[in-house]
DNA sequence: GAAAATAGCTAACAAGTGTACGCCGAAGAA
DNA sequence: TTCTTCGGCGTACACTTGTTAGCTATTTTC
């Protein structure tokens, strides 16, 4: 890569990292400014259009990257699961060490899934989508789960996870660990749930998968 | 009431509904200007502080609105549901309708609870723990349920139940009908397996309720 | 009826915003 | 070497924002 590229990288990076550092719990992507962020990077605000068209386009590359983050994660996660424990507490505890750790990704996810742009909104429902239909996939495979079942069960599991994730966010250190165990009995619900349901009389002559 | 007092309330309303009316899909609460709200209600900037010591303060109310609105119409439908027909149906479909006829209320209620003011945040969610706290008492009541299960099991149907309106906002009408029948099935699953996990051996010997 | 209170107004200010334009100097291509 | 490309900068412009100060007319109070 010549010397050009590479520091026009480094610049896009300091970009990148400037956002994600501005934000807070007290502070939103939408609520930065074109000019705040490139004061941050070091660089003139016009030259922030060397980069990105706009905020917005920052913002979806953002999001991306925080998915990205996200995803690997979770899959070192599962892959430690795999040899020995369960992969349902080990995947809540993975994510739960993701929110820990990078509360900002977590945070512009969170927030920009119910944001007031469409691209936002789409973008990262579509981060989301990677793990119900990853973990469709496993209830299909592992568990035996009726089509017609599974996705209703992965959606509300995926579902419920985010939703404490964002609770987390405002909690100690301890009250997290409260907040884990009864998001686990809250999947277990789930899990036991879909197998009751799918041996139900209403269930049973279901002939599909 | 005097007819100063009386004028008051009427402009305070007009701001109120102006806030309201701005709302949308691409438009946030945070994203309204004082002085865009004051020209929709059809007062000078400065006459907003007659009212409002800022738009924190103007937000606040909204909230509170909100909740009441959505407080009340879910005890009508619960008085419908008790002459005849399901509880868990019922709530649910008048939940779905109050999203439909009152999208910016919902979308207030949905977005500040995550967003970046702590009062804000703590405001909805006390809304939000009024129903969490009313499921909780009809499924330890009705449904016989530990109280050690009874509040994560009201919780997650909480969650999934504003989870499912926040997606209705973008859909059709005929898409949102088949979200609320995989709803319906979700807290299903909670419902059985609540109930599953109660029989089960970990919580057959709790002495506790 | 006189005095006090107050909802609303206009004018004004300092601060911050996104973005257009044109220049410069170093890197890359010929 | 010469020419082109392009990342970064400074200046500038037109807007919008929240908030202060002070005035006015009307209602309320005494």
């Amino acid at each position: 890569m010549g010397i050009r590229a590479q520091q026009k990288e480094k610049t896009r990076r300091a970009l990148v990292d400037a956002a994600f550092n501005q934000l807070s719990a007290e502070r939103s992507f939408s609520s930065l400014s074109l000019r705040e962020v490139a004061r941050e990077a070091g660089i003139a605000p016009t030259s922030f259009y060397r980069h990105f068209k706009d905020m917005e386009e920052l913002g979806l590359t953002m999001v991306d990257e925080g998915g990205l983050t996200l995803r690997q994660l979770m899959r070192k996660g599962r892959q430690r699961a795999e040899q020995g424990g369960s992969v349902i507490r080990a995947s809540i505890e993975t994510f739960m060490e993701f929110v820990d750790s990078n509360p900002n990704v977590f945070r512009l996810l969170l927030r920009e899934r119910t944001g007031t742009s469409a691209a936002f909104r789409f973008a990262v429902n579509r981060e989301i989508r990677h793990f119900t239909d990853e973990l469709n996939d496993y209830l299909q495979a592992r568990a035996g789960r009726l089509k017609a079942l599974s996705y209703a069960q992965a959606e509300a599991m995926v579902v419920l996870v985010f939703s404490s994730g964002s609770e987390a966010l405002d909690l100690t250190r301890t009250e997290r660990k409260a907040l884990t165990e009864r998001l686990i009995l809250q999947v277990a619900m789930l899990a036991m749930g879909g197998e009751a349901l799918q041996n139900s009389q209403r269930y049973k002559n279901l002939t599909d998968q």
